[in-house]
DNA sequence: CTTCGTTAGTTTGTCTGATAAACATACCAG
DNA sequence: CTGGTATGTTTATCAGACAAACTAACGAAG
């Protein structure tokens, strides 16, 4: 009678199990998946049980639908995470400092790959300046904000990692709160910073361009500080030796106490930007 | 006439005013949603309708629905979207010189981190030596892949950068089958790179862990030119340090072009990804 | 009066079955 | 051979029902 206490979202496990089945027969985005009544004789669920699980999938575009053709597989659409992840209030799970230092790894380990085809290909110095002008040119924030992205985006782009990429977009929606609360009067010291990093890397200085770069990005955790309203003066002791940031609880995604998140994070986060990379 | 693509998704309509609705009462994080059947009521379609747009939403954390409770508004949790980033578009047609490239930024730029939680948290040493003690008694080739996915995951986790993990996951699906290649003779090769990059993560040389850790991850590299086959003469005498690799085309190549990538590779990386912490 | 166990009510979870719409394919006519 | 039509397939949506799980109120015992 009970067959699986495991979890009781039957819906999800559903997914997971599609997940698995598309990844197992190695299906690219255009294959046809099998029906919907055959899906669920082969995971031996109801069709509308079933149905709920492609309908969660096929909301981020994994999974397409289209009557008298069946399910096909396509790709997650990183718009409409953004469109649905970025009105929302809340996120938790993933603390601040983790989100800088995530993506510090991933930015300045690119740096040496952008640099290196930057020699090869001069399209790459080119698109970067160009986005840098326009961000000269800007006057609202939504396009200070759009065109920062494109610029950080570009990037990782340039480095021909392109796995990279999907964690680029993913980090872009959680990063775009608080670039929304960049002043305006911080803007050129932005771009300013970026047209360091773009001259370091045309002179092959991979390494300068990473202290820049590092030095940029966690610029924006020293506004995170003035953001939740925590005490920015400790913030001013910088590099006093408490390293414990990065991280704390990873996979805690339970749901039980959720407004307190916002409360414990300017309690708890009052150490500093950089990382164990300690460099100079 | 056609004036847009038809918007006959019903249910991206329902999840639309439902985000809208959320917006607008100004819903936070716990707050209670009116029931399934008030909310359909609202809308003005049945339950069902309603209740698919509902899971799609739940989907991604947005809502949660729990039996006798109700419907509520939940928190994002990223870890729900990172789960299914494999179907990312950037994840498409990647060659194999690009994942390891990939893997190589991600797990040589947590490295610093992991040395640094190491000394704070003694756990680590423990279950990093635990599974290379397991790796050592292992017999079967399948306990074996498992046991070194589990050691290069275990240095994810160890880093507390929690969204990397997802991705780590994602990688030890493609590089499962380069690891099923692996002989049994090289075992202990293996075996005493993860000894030695313990050691040195526990002395706190995070760069040396940082050079051995390529040097073992780049093993895999020289195994692929077995794998693909192709004209591995040509690789085998253009690149016999093997320490180069670089960064290829981006993206537009399917795996099947593999050859032109290894010969454009040539030795001009004499840099370092993810080289901020070098301290001498 | 407090506290704990029980019971009734509410709400989601899942199922069965059916009809309509949209798409794909095969068939037939010119 | 071509083009339109007829038919079949598959998803989209609906209706109603029961089970499971959680909430809350109520009553009994200390």
């Amino acid at each position: 009678m009970l067959k699986n206490i495991e979890r009781s979202n039957l819906r999800d496990v559903i997914a997971e199990r599609l997940k698995g089945y598309i990844v197992n027969e190695d299906l690219r985005p255009g294959d046809r998946l099998p029906t919907e009544t055959e899906l669920a004789t082969m995971f031996g669920v109801s069709r509308l049980s079933l149905r709920e699980a492609t309908k969660s999938l096929s909301f981020l575009g994994i999974v397409e639908a289209k009557p008298g053709r069946g399910l096909t597989v396509g790709s997650v659409d990183m718009d409409r995470v953004t469109e649905y992840l970025g009105f929302h209030p809340a996120m938790h799970s993933v603390t601040p400092e983790v989100l800088i230092q995530t993506r510090l790894v991933i930015e300045l380990g690119v740096l040496p790959h952008v640099a290196e085809r930057m020699a090869e290909d001069a399209e790459i110095h080119q698109r970067l300046e160009a986005i840098n002008d326009q961000l000269r040119r800007t006057r609202t924030l939504q396009r200070w904000v759009e065109l920062d992205i494109a610029f950080h985006r570009e990037l990782i782009l340039a480095s021909g990692l392109s796995p990279l990429m999907a964690f680029s977009d993913l980090l872009a929606v959680f990063f775009r709160r608080f670039r929304e609360s960049v002043k305006k009067a911080e803007w050129p010291e932005g771009i300013e910073a970026h047209q360091e990093i773009i001259d370091a890397l045309g002179d092959g200085h991979a390494d300068q361009a990473q202290r820049l770069l590092r030095a940029h990005i966690e610029s924006h955790w020293l506004r995170l500080d003035l953001v939740t309203g925590a005490d920015s003066n400790r913030a001013n002791t910088t590099q006093s030796g408490a390293t414990q940031s990065g991280a704390t609880q990873s996979s805690a995604t339970q749901s039980s106490a959720t407004q307190s998140s916002a409360t414990q994070s300017s309690a708890t986060q009052s150490k500093q930007p950089s990382s164990p990379n300690s460099e100079t």
